[in-house]
DNA sequence: TCTTAAGTAATAATAACTCTTAAATAAGTT
DNA sequence: AACTTATTTAAGAGTTATTATTACTTAAGA
C-alpha cells in the first residue's frame, strides 16, 4: 500500500486523478508510523515538492480518508492526526506530549469481533484510544517534582 | 453525582470554589445523556443563568474534565462533545448526523481488563468509538436514492 | 465584617481549517 | 502529437470554535 504504482491505481480505481501532488502526499502519510498532523505532513512533503500548498494537503488527506486508506483522529486541541492504519487497533496516547503508538495484538481481534457480534450491526469504522503518560514524560514530571 | 450538594463538595474537595455558575453548568452537563457540545450546554445553562458567558462554560468544562467528572471528546470538525461517563464504555457515533449513544455492556469490562493486563500499565483514561450510520440517517439516505 | 485570592463577563485574539477563483494539467480523443 | 475539457492546484481571503486578556466581582476563611 505504499508503492507509487499501487497508490496511482487506487486513486484511479475510485475515479480520482493520480496527480503528482496526491502521490507524494500519499507516499509520505501511508508509510508514517507516528500519526502525524497535517502541518507535519505538509513540511515533509514540501521537501520533495516545494510549490505544494497546504490546501492541497488537506484536500488529499480528506480524499485518502474518504477512500478508506486513512483515518482522521480529531482531538480536543483541534489539531487532527492521521493514521494509515484504519483497521481495529489501539492507539496508546500520551496526554502530556501527544505521542501516539499503535498497539495491535491478536487478542484484540477476538475480543473486538465478539463485541461487534453483540452490537448486532456492522460498523463503518472505530477508534480505540488508551491514554497515559509516556515513560519519557513520567520521568520529566518526576524530575520537576524533585527540583 | 448530580445533586447540588454533591457537586459543591466535589469542587471544594479539589480546592476550587463552588460558584453558582459552576454548579449550574455541572448540574446540566453531568445529567446529560446525549454528549452535548459546549454551545448546547451554554444555551441550556443560559435559561437558568442568563448573564453567564461562554468563556465560563469552557473553563468549567475543562475543570470538570480535570477533576475526572467529565470526558472531552474531540472530533475532526473541531467541535468537542462532553461525556459525563468517564468510565470504559463504547460510544456509538453516527458519521452522518453526529448522534452519540452509549453502549455499556458487561462484556466490555472483560475486554477491558484483559487488554489492561496485556499492556502492562494502568491507563489514565480511554476512548472507545464505533462509527456507523444511525437508523434514521440510513432511512433518509435510502429515500434520497429512490427519489 | 474584612480581606484577598480566585472567578466571572466581555471582548479581543488565535489558528486550524475551509472556501473561492483564476491558472494549470491529467487523461482521454482525434 | 496536438486538442479538449473536466478536474485539480496554489494563493489568499474567510470562518469559527476556542483561548487569552483584563477590569470588576465574589466565595470563603480569619
Ligand atoms: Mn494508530
Ligand atoms: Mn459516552
Ligand atoms: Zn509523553
Ligand atoms: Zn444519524
Amino acid at each position: 500500500m505504499e508503492s507509487k504504482e499501487r497508490i496511482m491505481e487506487e486513486f484511479r480505481r475510485k475515479g480520482f486523478r493520480a496527480t503528482p501532488q496526491r502521490i507524494v502526499i500519499a507516499q509520505i502519510v501511508l508509510k508514517s508510523k507516528d500519526h502525524p498532523t497535517a502541518e507535519q505532513i505538509y513540511q515533509a512533503v514540501k521537501k520533495k515538492y516545494p510549490t505544494l500548498s497546504p490546501a492541497t494537503v488537506y484536500q488529499t488527506l480528506h480524499l485518502l480518508t474518504e477512500i478508506g486508506l486513512l483515518q482522521e483522529l480529531g482531538f480536543s486541541d483541534r489539531v487532527s492526526r492521521y493514521d494509515p492504519n484504519a483497521s481495529p487497533h489501539i492507539n496508546i496516547i500520551c496526554r502530556n506530549c501527544g505521542k501516539i503508538q499503535d498497539y495491535q495484538a491478536e487478542s484484540i481481534k477476538g475480543l473486538w469481533s465478539q463485541i461487534i457480534m453483540e452490537l448486532g450491526f456492522k460498523p463503518i469504522g472505530q477508534r480505540l484510544d488508551i491514554y497515559r503518560h509516556c515513560d519519557q514524560c513520567q520521568a520529566n514530571m518526576h524530575n520537576n517534582q524533585v527540583l
